[in-house]
RNA sequence: GGGUUGGUAGUUCAGUUGGUUAGAAUGCCGCCCUGUCACGGCGGAGGUCGCGGGUUCGAGUCCCGUCCAGCCCGCCA
């Protein structure tokens, strides 16, 4: 038996027990003639005692970081123990002990403070593994994956597993391809999504599925987005969105209750996107803090129109606010003190490119009532006030105003808005809010495609009083600002976000199951009879014989475990990420094939 | 595709207005130490300042290009 025991267990109790340990070598403290080493495991570290007996044999077979060893001895109580370790009250009194494998000394420390950096540790992956900090994250990933299979078990559904090599469907985002060596001048892709598979599960009648399943996009990775990632994906039969959401409401619930032993008791709030656009300037809130944007050009509900133009601004002379397509303010609690430094500061911040606005308003709500403003010469006491009243502003607050075009100055009103929560620490880690967000538009313009594109994806059902409204093909629009006179801008879908603290954790729809309506939503997309045929024609097939009205979701699997272990880069949540290039540093991948492997795909290489 | 921050010892970083021999911490090596646990003490080794070009009497420092990494925008049905 290479170990009786783990390097995290041993107590107090088993003093006198003689005992053998395997593991690795983490620190070696020389001292006289006594030498102490922490030897750590998966569970732990067991504190060494090597006697004066062993110096001869420590001097010619020297021990190092990282070394593995294997050591037999006696458990007794230390003479001083060391109450910051669970296994701090003993230590092992080596008897005898063997080197199972000798290391280089590694090029950073494995410790909870590693003296590495992001790209070593990358490089050396299988190092930084070792570590506290990575394996409490892999920890966690688990747990979280265990009390899924445990809850959708619970509830009747079953893990089925569905294909890797699949069919390439350019909507969307970029597949990963695979070339087919046996067929010739052909290529699989990687799923997306097991969306399509979910879909005829339904049909072929298991009415609960579910799978925690790899998934590719080739697109730029993020922080929180890698090019092959982890889904829980899931799908019903015989639901209405009401019972999607009620049904994993509870596996958010059990999820929090296992993995964090949070009871999230209270209900999850529920918002349309059409009120979350508006209030927040953004389809994922972040409803930890209040700081809702008011708009001081549009009543709610209305177009941007001219004749709309509220009156809480007007036309008062000032350029900036009068010109802009929309002008939007947010309070800021408590701020009105800010000082040249720090408004100017703001102002650098909101005009870096990646925010892109030309400047920053600011009206100071002092504490006795009255405003002092950037632009206290367009607009009177009487209208600062109706601009306070408007953005929820209080005698103390600072209200930070925005102006420009609609779409750029409501996504820098929001990115403010998470800016000033950020710092006024409003977006506490250990703060869970949940959040549906519901009646998402059906479709939205491309105006790089010139083409109406299915928001969501292409089988998502529009709300059934909205399936008047689709008209059997995709017309160009001349005008592209005009586009929201078109009917398709009003057909909402039943798709549904769940969002917690500003990040989207999960989504889905109820899905169309008819052949005739899929149809028509292809047409919409601008896909021909033949190309939807080329494409879907198992899915419009499938319709045909028996497909039950379904619905479903996916949550992000490594989003999800980031958020519940309190950081905002997924990557130390997976075993084995890429970088922001979408490179394995480690392995060094992506990298070329030999010529003979091109030759056996058919293909030739167009670059270098 | 674009923006931005960074690249100096094995590692993490400092390096002033361009000026003598490029520093610190940690790690590593050697010696000392019988109760340490971030052990301690003394000593030592360790650098093509990412790469290429330019300006200058002189470049880690300034300029141009390039590569790599982090973050962001675009993109992500």
């Amino acid at each position: 038996m290479f170990r009786t025991n783990t390097c995290g267990e041993l107590r107090i109790n088993n003093a006198g027990e003689k005992l053998t340990l395997a593991g690795w070598v983490q620190t070696i403290r020389k001292f006289g003639a006594i030498t102490f080493v922490d030897l750590r495991d998966r569970y732990g570290i067991t504190q060494l005692l090597f006697s004066e007996a062993f110096n001869g044999q420590l001097e010619k077979d020297p021990l190092g970081r990282e070394f593995v060893l294997q050591v037999t001895g006696t458990v007794s109580e230390r003479s001083s123990k060391n109450p910051q370790i669970p296994t701090g009250e003993i230590e092992l009194n080596v008897e005898s002990f063997r080197i199972l494998n000798k290391s280089q000394t590694p090029p950073f420390t494995i410790q909870d403070d590693t003296d590495g950096g992001d790209d070593i540790r990358m490089k050396y992956r299988f190092l930084d593994l070792r570590r506290n900090a990575v394996k409490r994250n892999l920890e966690l990933r688990y747990a979280v994956g265990r009390s899924t299979r445990n809850y959708l078990h619970e509830q009747n559904f079953l893990d089925i597993e569905t294909p890797f090599l699949i069919k390439s469907t350019p909507e969307g985002a970029r597949d990963f391809v695979v070339p087919s060596r046996m067929n010739e001048g052909q290529f699989y892709a990687l799923p997306q999504s097991p969306q399509t598979f979910k879909q005829l599960l339904m049909v072929s009648g298991y009415d609960r599925y579910y799978q925690i399943v790899k998934c590719f996009r080739d697109e730029d990775l993020r922080a929180d987005r890698q090019p092959e990632f982890t889904q829980i994906d899931c799908e019903m039969c015989f639901v209405e969105q009401e019972d999607i959401l009620h049904m994993f409401e509870g596996l958010v619930r059990r999820i929090f209750k296992d993995v964090r032993s949070i009871d999230y008791s209270e209900a999850i709030e529920r918002m349309t996107w059409d009120d979350a656009m508006w209030n927040y300037g953004n389809d994922k809130p972040d409803i930890r803090f209040d700081m809702r944007i008011a708009n001081l050009k549009f009543p709610q509900h209305t177009y941007p129109t001219k004749e709309n133009i509220s009156h809480l601004i007007g036309d008062a002379g000032f350029g900036v606010f009068d010109e802009a397509e929309t002008v939007l303010a947010i309070a800021v609690k408590g701020c009105s003190e800010y000082t040249r430094k720090q408004t100017d500061e703001l102002t650098e911040w909101v005009k870096r490119p990646q925010i892109g606005m030309k400047g920053l308003v600011f009206i100071k709500c002092n504490a006795d009532g009255t405003f002092k403003s950037s632009v206290d010469k367009f607009y009177n006491e009487e209208k600062l006030k109706a601009i306070a009243a408007a953005a929820n502003a209080l005698p103390g607050d600072l209200i930070l105003i925005l102006a420009g075009a609609e779409e750029r100055t409501r996504k820098a009103t929001s990115d403010l808005r998470m800016e000033m929560g950020k710092r006024l620490g409003l977006r506490k880690d250990d703060e869970f809010k949940l959040l549906w967000v519901l009646d998402f538009p059906l479709f939205e313009y491309s105006e790089d495609d010139n083409r109406w594109v299915a928001r969501h994806h292409p089988f998502t059902s529009p709300k059934p009083d909205h399936i008047g409204m689709m008209i059997n093909n995709n017309p160009v629009i001349e005008d592209a600002a005009k586009y929201l006179e078109h009917p398709y801008s009003n057909i909402k879908a039943n798709a549904y976000d769940l969002v917690l603290n500003g990040n989207e954790i999960g989504g889905g729809s109820i899905r169309i199951y008819q052949r005739e309506l899929q149809e028509k939503m292809f047409a919409a997309l601008g896909m021909t009879e033949e190309e939807a045929n080329h494409k879907f024609g198992f899915l419009l097939g499938a319709f045909e014989y028996g497909a039950p009205p379904h619905g479903g979701l996916a949550f992000g699997f490594d989003r999800l475990c980031a958020i519940l272990g309190g950081s905002e880069s997924i990557r130390d949540f997976i075993a084995f990420p890429k970088n922001n290039s979408g490179r394995d540093v480690m392995l060094d991948a992506p990298s070329s094939i030999d010529d003979k492997q091109l030759v056996e795909l058919q293909i030739k290489l167009d670059v270098k």
